[in-house]
DNA sequence: TTTAAAATAATAGTATTACTATCATAAATA
DNA sequence: TATTTATGATAGTAATACTATTATTTTAAA
């Protein structure tokens, strides 16, 4: 028998929950696959439709917009996240080489997991670099943040900030830092490959490159 | 007289150069207002033409679409803001005090700047917070950046990098480093209000806080 | 000052997007 | 076996993202 990661995921941001059936696994796996090919700006809900063999009318079942269908996503990447991180660091006990080890996580663009079975890691790892912060920057993110659909983003900053804090409990800014390294792991990423002059790491491309710049940041940060 | 600051904008952005007349002018003008009012998502030319009492055609006679007017409008930013950096940190010896003062201007929502007639520079401020990244965040970056859609955005990148290494020339991440004060700086500014728990601002809501916070981030992260 | 060129306004039209609605059929469930 | 539920197929609408055409006004050159 195989242990399948769950995640639970935010019921307001579905119409019908899409891990309950063939049709809605197919949307999650197919609209990873799409936006990953032709950004979120392009990708439509006809698209998809065609990707899997249904129609629009189908997928709308599902999802009242592409915006949902987007932080659903995002959401499932936070939370798997999260469950990375409490894993990996579970039995360590420095504070510094668990922070260590989270932001190795953060930064790497990890291999597809082969524990949940419809979704494809090193994808979705692409798709937050590129398009994660279009889930909150948006006219309507009071609205969905009443809704809580950051959620798993908070927690997992707090989480982050919670080891922050066990390094130094004196360190006066543990949220604004987590979210600093979970934003820059991403975004040098993105700059890294596509606007090269704004990073260090434009010879190499190498992500570890991105990991050493956050563990001198965060540790200097954080020191006494 | 007036002295009007005059930047130069890259002509890839623009199919008639908006600067030279008064329907160009009003473009921009109203723009700004729009996007900042309803988002750039629900932004659209026929709803920016009636706003200024003109046609969706005169807007297209402008600007190929609402994307490059977006890049022009937040070029034009980086390029105020390089003046800005420029012009206030001219006279100052000491480049930690140099820093600083960056810091402080690119974390400031600015009051409206005289010199610039049409443009209202703390809401454009607003919409940099709210949108910039949405100016390379696409799947065609590598086009862009192939036009120099980006060239601002880059200089004063580099520009903050060169204060740093002055303050430190062993410094291994300048460009890493300014990007990630520029991105914070906007970033920081979203998440306090509207994310607040990504924040360790929420209770006061004040952008001094976001300073002291990269003075922190930056100045421990130079030294030695 | 006339004439030509360029910019604008007014209008129309197309393909695509972002949906909603309807109805028949297939699958699951009671 | 009856009935609910999910899907498929099809149609339709309003808005978006444009392009094209023609008439009119403004600006600039001869």
């Amino acid at each position: 028998m195989r242990l399948e990661i769950q995640i639970k995921m935010n019921p307001s941001l579905y119409l019908r929950d899409p891990e309950q059936s063939e049709l809605g696994r197919n949307i999650i796996k197919y609209s990873i696959e799409l936006i990953h090919k032709i950004g979120f700006e392009a990708f439509t809900f006809k698209k998809l439709a065609e990707a899997i063999g249904t129609t629009e009318a189908g997928v709308y079942r599902y999802f009242e917009n592409k915006h949902k269908l987007l932080v659903y996503i995002i959401s499932w990447y936070w939370g798997w996240l999260q469950f990375q991180i409490n894993y990996q660091t579970n039995n360590i006990k420095d504070p510094k080489l668990k922070l260590k080890k989270v932001i190795k996580i953060l930064a790497t663009n990890v291999v597809d997991d082969i524990n949940t079975g419809h979704v494809d890691e090193s994808i979705l790892h692409q798709i937050l670099v590129a398009e994660g912060s279009k889930a909150y920057l948006t006219n309507h993110v009071g609205k969905d943040n009443k809704q809580q659909f950051f959620k798993p983003y908070k927690d997992l900053c707090n989480a982050v900030g919670e080891i922050i804090l066990e390094c130094n409990p004196k360190y006066k800014y543990p949220h604004s830092l987590s979210s600093t390294i979970i934003e820059m792991a991403h975004l040098q990423n993105f700059f890294m490959n596509h606007l090269p002059s704004l990073t260090d790491f434009g010879k190499t491309r190498d992500e570890t490159e991105i990991i050493k710049f956050l563990e001198d940041l965060v540790f200097k940060s954080i020191s006494n």
